[in-house]
DNA sequence: GCGTGATTACTCGGATACAAGATGTCCGAGTTTGAGCGG
DNA sequence: CCGCTCAAACTCGGACATCTTGTATCCGAGTAATCACGC
């Protein structure tokens, strides 16, 4: 098991996005170009951070995609699962429900990185590298 | 990212092998039959925890496999990491080495469940389940 | 009784088939802005 | 100046194509115990 290549991309596009967050609505070439990514495919993957409420995007002229959640609220988790979707990471195969033992310490273990990842806000990130200049 | 029914049956298989150990060498046919899964497929997952030393096999005429490790020491951390290999969870696809900020605290993250399944050990559920008779 | 060989009960590993999910592309359709143009 | 149309600049979503990985099967080979048989 591997985080995606997806979740990759989103939780870099969102620091990019905090960077240029006063910079009005980015466009999908843009985030395309700078990320070295194709234009469709990276597209996939904001419709999913959109649906999770993260950023939101107008289409027309001027259109493209902003920011949407309160940027210093943005934590690594929600990202993650808007691009990796909710569920548990094990699920025993022989018992339903919780009643699997092996499961539950599974689950707890889980539980450990998640609230680690909830309390961690990707406007940290964002905050040094503008400081740095560096674009991602 | 999910974890692989490899590791949901390395986990259990464990702990069958811990509430079995005083009974010898555990064939692969009476493995396979327990768990209801095919020998051919068993055997694949069974190799993996042999090379990662937490059992033995032994060829021939009542051969099989038995526990090698200290049943007390296997920790949940050991059978993951035999059946879905080392190497972190997350890894940046923009810069190499531990430059990316935030593969450092995605590696942080990890660090934490990881500690908590090498602490937690098999060896507790079998307890549990010996009490009770049950079989997995 | 004692070697020797065959049989039986096992595991090992490579090759391969199959399925699912991640990755990536294509294209047609919808939406907004703004420029151009005629009245 | 107003309103209309039209093109340009965008995103959206479904349908695929492709690649990788997990899941699973088949089969031939190797290994050790045990049994049978002939001496």
């Amino acid at each position: 098991m591997k985080y995606t290549k997806a979740t990759n991309y989103a939780l870099h596009m969102i620091v990019y996005m905090i960077e240029h967050a006063q910079s009005g609505n980015l466009s999908l070439h843009t985030l395309a170009d700078h990320f070295n990514v194709s234009a469709t495919y990276l597209s996939k993957i904001l419709t999913q951070l959109v649906k999770a409420d993260l950023i939101e995007s107008t289409s027309g002229a001027n259109g493209g995609y902003a920011l949407r959640k309160k940027m210093e609220d943005i934590s690594y988790m929600d990202v993650i699962k808007a691009t990796e979707g909710t569920g548990s990471l094990f699920e025993c195969k022989f018992q339903e429900g919780s009643k699997c033992l092996i499961q539950n310490v599974m689950a707890e273990a889980e539980n450990l990185m998640e609230t680690y990842l909830r309390d961690k806000k990707l406007y940290e990130v964002a905050k040094i590298q503008i400081g740095k200049g560096k674009s991602f």
